[in-house]
DNA sequence: TTCTAGGTTTAAAACGTTTTAGGAGGTTCT
DNA sequence: AGAACCTCCTAAAACGTTTTAAACCTAGAA
């Protein structure tokens, strides 16, 4: 690669000091105008731009933000992702993207890397490992050190940093409503593990259905999906019982989705048989037959409210209380639900 | 934020050197055990970690990987990027993300900011309007400067750098092929207007496949989208000509999917009726109905490529040819075609 | 005693920038 | 003539690190 153009080399060039050819960049009235001229033209035909590392070491500020996300092939995260982006460069910073995968470990790794002065602030969603863990050590060190710090979707309630989170809970509570109001009587909830945080809040919105309309509580209709095993057979248990459910809210469009293609292959008809609401915001849900009806969730949003909560966080002088952003969490019907 | 520790704070703390304290942190021979143990536990004891502005700045290298994509929350690309950030991380590279979001201008600012010296190369898959105006100079800046730069997917053949495409010709070519192995008399090309590149190299191979067959090429079967315009309009005119077709090959996966559910909403049958192919590598072929045949990108693999060409480039001393990375696109059918 | 060698430490430059404080040289006013 | 004030420019410090060259001891050898 070809050397860049400095300050130094344009310096000697025209024979005066570093500091001249500076303020002459700067159209500083302290140059002559000549000399102005004279370095503003060079430097111009060569085609100057500051260092930025020079820049950010010297104004201990790299405008830079970090993410951190446990999967980038995700529609939902690359919903937030562009709204951080976007938010983000609207006031001037840059974007560094890591993915944890998932594991601790590399959540551990990129956060050190990340905060060795290149990244002025972190996003981070947690990694599935590190929530099955429940070691937050290194997001307490961030914090110990006031080092400016967004936690969305998966957040632990005990880490004392901004959050901006889903209203899980309200859109579970509206998806179930809206089955019961639609004349279901066996409701299923098809959620994830426990120690995933949205799976237990979505779940905890659909028990608050259920008792609010006194509806008793089967745990049979209850199904906890380990992500680590085959999706497709897990998810097909659902219509061996012999009191098959009539209706099912699944925590994310994959499974919904699944969902779907096993009713059909078993023979049911959707919604008439079974209807169906997952959460999502992807693609998949418009495209299937019928499409699904979903809890929308605001992905983009999500990421302006994560990048606005971090900016200021990271612009501001002094120290102000945490704050939890809750996106709320709409229902949009589709044809995979009966009509009320 | 707390101030971070610095190698000037520990010196002075033991009244040394800066010096001797980077060294004893190297645990270099040169300073004496005592010395090296005490300022060793004490920079241990407040987490130490070299700040890597100051680092990036003294070794002219930054690690970090610059990537500019047209859309980020888009499944294809997003499965590049996790290629290029496997890749990278395992090479001690940081991926720093932009999103050109189809603008020329954007794309421009991107690389601007990029090449101040945060970035140590390029990967970039060209915006929609670049291809439109053909106004190729600022990578031919970065050429000129011998700035590491890799395109992918998007590229321009006559821009001097390395490269790595899909096969696109050659999918299209396979998939037509299919179609008339099995029957297809009328095959319509669902493709983007002809300043996208992949666009214009598919309808290539489809275009080389009715030859090769001796099939003549109708006009009229050639359906030209134009993306800000309504998909769903534009694609359900394939079925209002008197003679239409029996087989779609479809440019993406949107597309593909749109062309579906409009023939689902005529009342044709697919396969039967009429057989549809896309370009995809998402998730909606899945979990259509019936399941969408496709032909394969493999875009992760495609990013571990692009990130290899880029490291190589950026790691080698000397100049050496551009190299064109062409990966192929396999055919995988499912039920949206019939059997041969 | 003086020299040498070896062990331990430091000064200074370098990366590229900005900025504060000041210096040179001229003009103008008293 | 001397003071005061311009205009145009520069030196040097600062950000945090690594590394080369050199300096300072002390112990042992001659």
């Amino acid at each position: 690669m070809k050397q860049r153009i400095t300050l130094k080399k344009i310096a000697k060039e025209f024979g005066v000091s570093i500091s001249t050819v500076s303020k002459a960049l700067k159209d500083s009235h302290e140059i002559g105008e000549d000399t102005r001229k004279k370095i503003q033209a060079f430097a111009n035909y060569y085609n100057y731009k500051p260092n930025s590392l020079a820049l950010q070491l010297r104004n201990q500020k790299s405008s830079v933000i970090g993410v951190i996300i446990p999967e980038i092939v995700h529609h939902f995260f690359s919903t937030v992702i562009r709204g951080i982006e976007e938010f983000a460069n609207g006031k001037g910073y840059n974007v560094m993207i890591c993915v944890s995968n998932e594991s601790y470990e590399k959540e551990v790794s990129n956060i050190n890397v990340l905060t060795n002065g290149s990244v002025d602030g972190l996003i981070i969603s947690i990694a599935r490992e590190t929530q099955e863990n429940r070691d937050y050590k290194h997001f307490n060190s961030l914090i110990d050190d006031d080092f400016p710090l967004v936690l969305f979707d998966r957040v632990n309630e005990k880490l004392n940093c901004d959050k901006v989170i889903i209203d899980d809970v309200g859109g579970a509570y509206k998806a179930t409503n809206h089955f019961i109001s639609t004349g279901a009587k066996r409701i299923a909830m098809l959620t994830t593990m426990d120690y995933v945080s949205v799976g237990a809040l979505r779940t905890k919105g659909y028990l608050k259905s259920l008792n609010k309309h006194g509806i008793e509580i089967d745990k049979e209709l209850i199904f906890k999906i380990d992500d680590h095993l085959d999706l497709e057979a897990q998810i097909s248990q659902i219509f061996e019982g012999d009191n098959p459910p009539d209706a099912i809210l699944a925590v994310n469009e994959i499974y919904a989705a699944i969902a779907l293609q096993a009713a059909k292959s078993k023979g049911l008809v959707v919604p008439d048989d079974v209807a169906i609401i997952g959460f999502t915001s992807g693609l998949i849900s418009k495209f299937t037959s019928p499409p699904l009806s979903m809890v929308e969730q605001h992905g983009y949003l999500m990421g302006q409210q994560a990048a606005e909560l971090l900016i200021k966080r990271i612009e501001s002088e002094h120290a102000y209380e945490y704050k939890k952003e809750v996106m709320s969490a709409n229902l949009k019907i589709r044809q995979s639900t009966k009509n009320s």
